[in-house]
DNA sequence: GGCGGAATAC
DNA sequence: GTATTCCGCC
């Protein structure tokens, strides 16, 4: 019975609002996503103030849609200083915080022209990544979730085998393992395995390294929480059963753009130092941090929190005005006007600037 | 606030 | 496949 009604109101609105957005201007949304993600096409020198490389947020990068995906969106927003008063990098590795669910709903409903969109609705889109194991919430704390950069790593980061063509071993990775039963912690990569992939010949242990491409593990399981940490080779056995830290990954073995992407992750805020940085973030929620011995040579990353923001600035002015979301009025002016104008916090002068 | 089912749209 | 919309439940 009540479902006559929610679908009602649903069709009704969601097809004049489709519609208004479609007809009035189909190229208002593409302006946005313009502004969002111009892409620069800097594949080897990637600037270290953003968080993935453009092509992390080309449409027609997106598997499975090409569209612009939620966390695309959010992790754009999280790698703007402008938009820190609304969604920021907290805490562990990969954790953020809305601090302004209803901006971060309105700014996302802007991306989407989905005038009517909210922190209700967006934070179920949110949820959804949940098991994609893509997001995770941080129970106990309000509006606060956490990445598993695996996922979004191997998910769009494909040319890993070009790491594999460097080291010669027949990579394939292929997120099939997880795609309709994912375990329930399935075992990741090994430190070493990331190291191999990234082509790094050397780290902790130049000798110590162990084949892990096997003729038989053409696959590797990624969908784990987070390959890039756990001890050894050998000593891992235990799944992390939860995220990791992205900032564990070896910013001077990474190849390419994934090293300075990596590289503008979240920093648990005070063990940014060089010598103190955590590897495994996993550590609010029952997860045995364990630190690899082996791991412990390349951690140190260019952490906006931990050695300010700027610090990781490279050619961010250009990167900024990118994503400047100030002009959507072809998009808003079919029904979102007053919101239409997702100026970053930092302009609006109220709201929240907050400086973090 | 947060979760997840269900229907639906794209 | 992903996201939106709505809802009941905790």
């Amino acid at each position: 019975m009540e479902r006559q009604r929610q679908r009602r109101c649903g069709v009704v609105r969601g097809a004049s609002v489709s519609r208004e957005c479609e007809a009035g201007s189909n190229m208002d949304c593409s302006c946005v996503s313009d502004l969002l993600f111009a892409p620069p096409a800097l594949p080897a020198l990637w600037t270290p103030g953003f968080a993935f490389p453009d092509w992390a947020y080309k449409p027609e990068s997106s598997p499975g849609s090409r569209q612009i995906q939620l966390w695309h969106f959010i992790l754009e927003l999280l790698q703007k200083e402008e938009y820190q008063g609304v969604i920021a990098w907290q805490g562990d590795y990969g954790e953020f915080v809305i601090k302004d669910p209803d901006e971060v709903a309105r700014l996302w409903g802007i991306r989407k022209c989905k005038p009517h969109m909210n922190y209700d609705k967006l934070s179920r889109a949110l949820r959804y990544y949940y098991n994609k194991r893509i997001l995770h919430k941080t129970k106990g704390k309000r509006f606060t979730y956490k990445f598993n950069f695996s996922k979004v790593v191997l998910v769009n980061y494909p040319l890993l085998d070009v790491a594999a063509a460097t080291t010669g071993s027949p990579l394939l990775l292929t997120p099939g393992p997880f795609g309709g039963a994912p375990g329930p912690d399935a075992p990741p990569l090994t430190p070493e395995t990331l190291q191999t992939l990234f082509s790094a010949p050397r780290l902790g242990e130049p000798g110590a390294r162990a084949p892990l491409f096997t003729p038989e593990t053409d696959k590797l399981r990624l969908d784990s929480p987070f390959p890039f940490l756990g001890s050894g080779a050998t000593g891992y056995s235990k799944p992390p059963g939860l995220l990791a830290a992205p900032a564990s990954l070896p910013t001077t073995l990474l190849p390419n753009p994934l090293a300075s992407s990596l590289g503008h992750l979240p920093s648990a805020g005070a063990g940014g130092g060089p010598t103190a940085t955590p590897l495994l973030a996993a550590t609010g929620e029952g997860l045995g941090p364990e630190r690899p011995a082996g791991l412990a040579v390349a951690q140190r990353l260019a952490l906006p929190g931990a050695g300010g923001p700027e610090a990781a600035l490279g050619g961010k002015e250009d990167s900024d005005s990118e994503l400047e979301i100030t002009d959507v009025s072809g998009c808003s002016s079919d029904s979102d006007g007053d919101e239409g104008l997702p100026v970053p916090p930092k302009a609006k002068a109220g709201k929240g600037g907050v400086g973090s």
